[in-house]
DNA sequence: TAGTAACTTGCACCGGGTGCAACATTCTGC
DNA sequence: GCAGAATGTTGCACCCGGTGCAAGTTACTA
């Protein structure tokens, strides 16, 4: 009973992939930076107005959905047992994290690469996990015994962000390794060292 | 035997401060993004092409010397004791910060609710943090026991970005109170949780 | 088939940022 | 004090990312 997508739907998302595509190769090319949006539009053969018709920044293109991963791991976290204490429920809910990035896994890799070297993403990456941490800190909050406040106590706040850390290192370490690194052990391990 | 400051360096810094306070003026009247370059150099009396001949961008207005103060928290690590462990001996580098931020409290105030309110100087200052990761985590890596790698070790790298956020926090705590709370109590019991 | 909704495109514009060249100022050695 | 080097200021043209608008084209629908 699902329709099947309309012609228009069916061009669109074909030349959404298609952009994404020229655009990554261009990236992996002459790297993030360098790489103008008049040329990602020149080698995929629309106009540059039409690029930003795709896309509302550059950034997007390498960016994914994060409000949309966001909220996943949002679910996944008040998903588990209510009275299941705040580092193993945040490392459950990361975990739905990982199967999502199963498939082009030379893909993720490059992507992450891409991270990796252009300033300007670390940081935007940074400031999508504030998002995150908002999300977050209300349920961690609840399990760390705190009460409920409006604004989230800093407690919970510097425990999602030191979270997001762990997981940054852990997404990072195996970038480095060209993904031969099992993110979740260095997730454990930089965990352990926290709390030793 | 300090020798006087030149004449070019006596206006060179009047310059330098007085294009910091009308920009900060501007920033808290009508917001950080809202203000143009062009208005700040108009409203200084200097051409804005001698705007970025004293600022490079925009946001070092009001991001300060991130490099030196990076630098004056690595010397206060690396100088605490050898065999201290890694959670007070960062502790303690941190502290450095504090009194740095004296004087002018006012002022500082109004400085981190501006890097409060544009997300794009909230990037900035995360990605300075991780700056200052690269910057801490070796003696960070050895003050945990783990071997000394070439390129840091990810345990080392979440350790140091997990103080870092447990240091934001304090100071967003001590912004919205209106300078009332006290930071240090505040990271305190960040890390507290984070350990329990 | 006619009309409407959606897409594409060019254009003009904004704001941050840079390289360059001309001019003005201060500093330095004599 | 003066000549010349060093430094500072400014305007200009330009790049890049991003947006609003209007005109033309294409697909959907009644």
């Amino acid at each position: 009973m699902t329709k099947p997508p309309s012609l228009r739907e069916r061009t669109r998302r074909a030349v959404h992939a298609e952009i994404t595509a020229t655009a990554l190769r261009l990236f992996r090319e002459h790297g993030f930076e360098a790489t103008t949006v008049d040329q990602i539009a020149a080698a995929a053969g629309i106009s540059r107005r039409s690029f930003f018709h795709y896309f509302a920044s550059k950034e997007d293109l390498v960016m994914g959905d994060t409000v949309a991963l966001g909220a996943a791991v949002r679910d996944a976290l008040t998903a588990r047992p209510a009275d299941e204490a705040a580092w193993p429920a945040i490392r459950a809910a990361f975990l739905v994290l990982v199967p999502a990035d199963d498939g082009d896994l030379a893909e993720q890799l490059a992507l992450a690469r891409i991270h990796h070297d252009a300033p300007s993403l670390r940081a935007s990456l940074l400031e999508k996990h504030l998002r995150w941490q908002e999300l977050l800190a209300p349920d961690i909050q609840r399990r760390l015994g705190l009460p409920a406040t409006d604004t989230p106590d800093p407690r919970a706040r510097a425990f999602v962000a030191a979270a997001l850390a762990a997981l940054d290192a852990a997404v990072d370490a195996w970038a480095a390794s060209n993904g031969t690194a099992d993110p979740v052990q260095v997730f454990d391990e930089a965990i352990a060292v926290l709390r030793a």
